[in-house]
RNA sequence: GCACCCGUAGCUCAGCUGGAUCAGAGCGCUGCCCUCCGAAGGCAGAGGUCACAGGUUCGAAUCCUGUCGGGUGCGCCA
């Protein structure tokens, strides 16, 4: 159960009766009526902002409302004590029975405590990674396909019905640079001398095998043939998403839709797409102001085929013709937008980097030209990762095909590492990744001080066994028994993680997890440290059973919160390190 | 010139969409404890005008405007 909802509904419910006796108007807008954890905790379990939010609308005083909420409130069973504080808040302290009961609740759950209905099977498409198949996934892919990953957990533990999708920029004229690269290493692979790589193809040992591959496949055939560069690139495209999806598989992602954009030139999407726009007035010739500040040398005074994502919020509006007559980059996007919402999805998240910021907004233009209000256009930006090791920044050259890939990072410090500690920061921040500091086995390390927490749990677990406990079964359970601070301090914080995971979904941000984890390990650690001290208050106890039952069973409600969060991280919850 | 992101303790960062004698965590620093329990330590302390200036309201680190500083972009490259 989530403890912070039902009290949602309490509250709801004794405004309601406030409406009913006639001393609060009906038709009050509740929609920022909250129902949280204290600040301070002394406070009480649970507070409210009902009276504020709603004393102004009902013209009333905060306090004089909150007055008139507190006995209605305090009729509930579960609720010991209420009263207002401060402005207007009114804080619920409720019967010592009522934690218990949260506590066998999320035993209950296991493996699904924390999961919510709060998407109610939602569509969401999140699209991340998304890099040109020109060669492997560098570090700079890294933290948005982990984010993406992460926060498409979330959403389906928050009841989201969620599609993972890779879009293939397979269409233009990198990857035609890509074919010709190829083709090389074909010539190569035949026993050709090749010499250096010409400047402007990529110089990558990647495309060695892919040369092989081709010779395999083809024998010399192609030498001889006009479409040659076509069989080529279509062949090298499969085999770098093969390499990208290996790539991914080495970080546990795995998508489920890999959409290729040249099949939206291919079947007329695009066209159809931009006559829609066309259709709606959305679509005029026109040329464009040149950028103010800077003096271009190459800037001309060109009239072109606009869509008019000014109307929509954004900056200028965008070109979709080229003045060879093909399509821009952005004509795809709009094709690929308008098969999204035709896909009924009622969210788009995009994952991109911190260099397409200024993609945001056309992207959102695009979500309202096609679908007005109904469709939510979310693009999260992931900022920079700069590599460090020992605190020496790791330098990468310039020279292309020269660059730390994602799968060194990952060969290095392995996938949990790097998938926690990418999602140890929110999105939009800067983040250091230090390759030395990253696997340190010390408390210090917020990767380790998760794992660990979890380990410590199984193998409390695996000693109650030997000592004759069978920590798997409810029998002789009694959460009453759970008095001290530091175990309340637990329990409060287990009571948590469903709204932690409803509010993080909500927001897109899966680093709040993170987070939550590293505090329900903290708090774990200090309760077992507490237990070096007190030796009462250890897990196992000899000589009484149902006190060590008990706290196997607190013990397993923890090992659920960290391995279910743990779950949405990516991150395997370790049984022993 | 314009747009977007960022600015919180010496350092690295949280701050739950405007809440409360609450500005927090970790590192680092200082002082104790730990050679016996469940290895990869524990407890406590010091520190910040939340970049700056205005504004909005019962109430601002959070929202608005402006300034300063850092980053990223800015018409036929995808």
């Amino acid at each position: 159960m989530n403890l912070f909802a039902h009290f949602q509904g309490v509250v709801l419910g004794a405004v309601d009766a406030l409406v009913v006796a006639g001393k609060l108007p009906a038709g009050l807008d509740v929609s920022r009526l909250a129902v949280e954890p204290p600040r301070d905790s002394t406070h009480g379990d649970v507070a409210t902002n009902a009276a504020m939010v709603l004393a102004k609308p009902a013209g009333m005083n905060p306090r004089a409302l909150a007055d008139l909420l507190v006995p209605i409130l305090a009729q509930n069973q579960d609720v010991k004590a209420v009263a207002a504080a401060g402005p207007g808040f009114i804080n619920i302290t409720l019967n010592d029975n009522f934690w218990p009961r949260v506590l066998s609740s999320a035993l209950a759950a296991g493996d699904t405590y924390g999961a919510s209905k709060m998407g109610a099977g939602q569509k969401v498409n999140v699209e991340y990674v998304s890099a040109n198949p020109t060669g492997p996934l560098h570090v700079g892919h890294c933290r948005g396909a982990i984010f993406g990953d992460a926060l498409a957990s979330l959403l389906v533990l928050a009841g989201y019905d969620v599609t993972k999708e890779y879009y293939i920029n397979d269409a233009g004229a990198q990857v035609d640079v890509l074919a010709q690269s190829a083709f090389l290493r074909y010539r190569e692979a035949l026993g050709e001398d090749i010499g250096e790589i010409p400047a402007g193809l990529y110089p990558g040992d990647y495309l060695i095998p892919v040369g092989q591959a081709l010779k395999a496949e083809f024998g010399s055939t192609l030498l001889d043939k006009s479409d040659y560069l076509e069989i080529v690139r279509a062949r090298t495209i499969e085999l770098m998403m093969d390499l990208v999806r290996d790539d991914l598989a080495s970080l546990n992602i795995k998508q489920d839709v890999f959409f290729s954009e040249k099949s939206l030139h291919s079947n007329g999407a695009v066209a159809r797409a931009i006559e829609k726009l066309r259709s709606e007035g959305l679509v005029y010739q026109g040329s464009l102001p040149p950028p103010k500040g800077e003096v271009n040398e190459d800037w001309e005074d060109r009239e072109q085929t606009l869509f008019r994502s000014t109307q929509f919020g954004d900056d200028i509006d965008r070109p979709l013709v080229k003045s060879d007559g093909s399509y821009t980059y952005f004509a795809s996007d709009v094709a690929y937008s308008a098969d999204k919402i035709a896909r009924g999805f009622d969210q788009l998240v995009y994952i991109l980097g911190a260099d397409h910021g200024g993609y945001v907004k056309r992207l959102q233009a695009l979500g309202k030209a096609f679908a007005g209000n109904k469709v939510q256009v979310d693009p999260k930006l992931c900022q920079l990762v700069k590599l460090f090791r020992n605190g020496e920044p790791v330098r990468m050259s310039k020279r292309a095909g020269d660059f730390v890939t994602l799968r060194e990072v990952v060969d290095e410090v392995g996938p949990d590492v790097v998938r926690f500690m990418m999602l140890y920061r929110k999105n939009e921040a800067p983040m250091d990744f230090d390759f030395v500091k990253v696997v340190e086995q010390s408390n210090d390390n917020p990767v380790f001080h998760v794992q660990y927490a979890h380990a410590r749990i199984c193998s409390v677990l695996r000693n109650a066994l030997k000592v004759g406990l069978d920590a798997s079964s409810n029998a002789g359970i009694d959460f009453s028994l759970l008095t001290d601070d530091a175990e309340k301090a637990l329990i409060r914080k287990i009571s948590e993680f469903p709204r932690q995971v409803e509010a993080a979904a909500l927001a897109h941000e899966p680093h709040r997890i993170s987070f939550y984890l590293y505090e329900l390990a903290s708090d774990f650690n200090s309760l077992w440290n507490k237990g070096k001290e007190s030796p009462q208050l250890r897990f196992i106890l000899q000589d009484q059973a149902n006190v060590s039952l008990t706290r196997l069973a607190f013990l397993r409600v923890i090992r659920y919160c960290l391995a279910n969060g743990l779950r949405v991280l990516g991150v395997r919850p370790v049984e022993e390190m």
